[in-house]
DNA sequence: CCAGACGTTGTT
DNA sequence: GTCTGG
DNA sequence: CCAGACGTTGTT
DNA sequence: GTCTGG
């Protein structure tokens, strides 16, 4: 699954690597945790790329509280277009979200041993995602959640679970409001070839989603590497 | 019909 | 064990 | 995802 | 809102 990610390259440079004409002012994150406030990128009316903010964990439209009960930081590609709560973004509200690596957890006997993964070539990655907006007696809020799909090779070592990574080629489709069809959809959110990713060990220190830094992303030097 | 869920993962 | 907060 | 709380009353 | 279970 994806439960901890990185967000950390320049508005410039996301602009320029996602065709973007306005970026908000950013500061890096490198352990954003579920609730948190996350950068992403949706289709506005003229074709245009727009960033915005969207609080992690998608509230349905639907929902009496701006909350859910259940956990909805991400959502199975397999069956996201058939659950009530990500039918209508499924369809209507998919958006990217620009990420510069991932954390996953590998349970070692009764342990569990942090592992981060980020791109080989060092270019922020775009992870599929959707987004909602629900809205009560003047209050908004808008709320995203992170697809993810059966782990390719070299996060199978890890977990059994990862993030939906888009073939950039396929970045244009996934934003496309026109494009509705199922069919079309559901092919783009396979897993992404090992070659795009590197992977090593990291300090517990991720664990505690208060700490946030580079430092966090540093390979450990005890030879836990997979 | 109404009531109640609506999600993912891991573990047993 | 389970829920909430980050 | 992990970490940390998980309760009530009365007093300051 | 929409689907499932009773």
């Amino acid at each position: 699954m994806c439960g901890r990610f990185i967000q950390s390259t320049h508005a410039d440079q996301l602009a320029k690597r996602f065709n973007l004409l306005a970026m908000p002012d950013l500061t890096p994150r490198y352990n954003i945790a579920p609730s948190q406030p996350v950068l992403a990128l949706r289709m506005t009316e003229p074709g245009q790329r727009e960033a915005m903010s969207l609080r992690w964990g998608l509230i349905p439209a639907w929902s009496s509280e701006p909350r859910t009960a259940y956990s909805t930081i991400n959502a199975r590609a397999e069956t996201v277009a058939e659950k009530p709560t990500y039918r209508q973004a499924f369809r209507q509200r998919r958006c990217l979200i620009p990420a510069d690596g991932f954390y996953e957890w590998r349970n070692v006997g009764s342990r569990k041993q942090p592992y981060c993964i980020a791109p080989v070539n060092g270019r922020p990655l775009a992870f599929a995602g959707l987004w909602d907006r629900w809205e009560r007696d003047g209050q908004v809020v808008e709320s995203c959640t992170i697809l993810v799909t059966q782990a390719n090779a070299l996060i199978a070592r890890i977990h059994d679970r990862m993030p939906v990574i888009l073939d950039p080629k396929d970045e244009a489709a996934w934003l496309d409001p026109t494009i509705t069809d199922p069919a079309v959809l559901k092919p783009l959110l396979a897993p992404c070839p090992v070659e795009w990713l590197r992977v090593w060990s990291v300090s517990t220190a991720v664990n505690t989603t208060r700490h946030d830094g580079p430092e966090l992303m540093a390979p450990l030097q005890v030879g836990l590497d997979l």
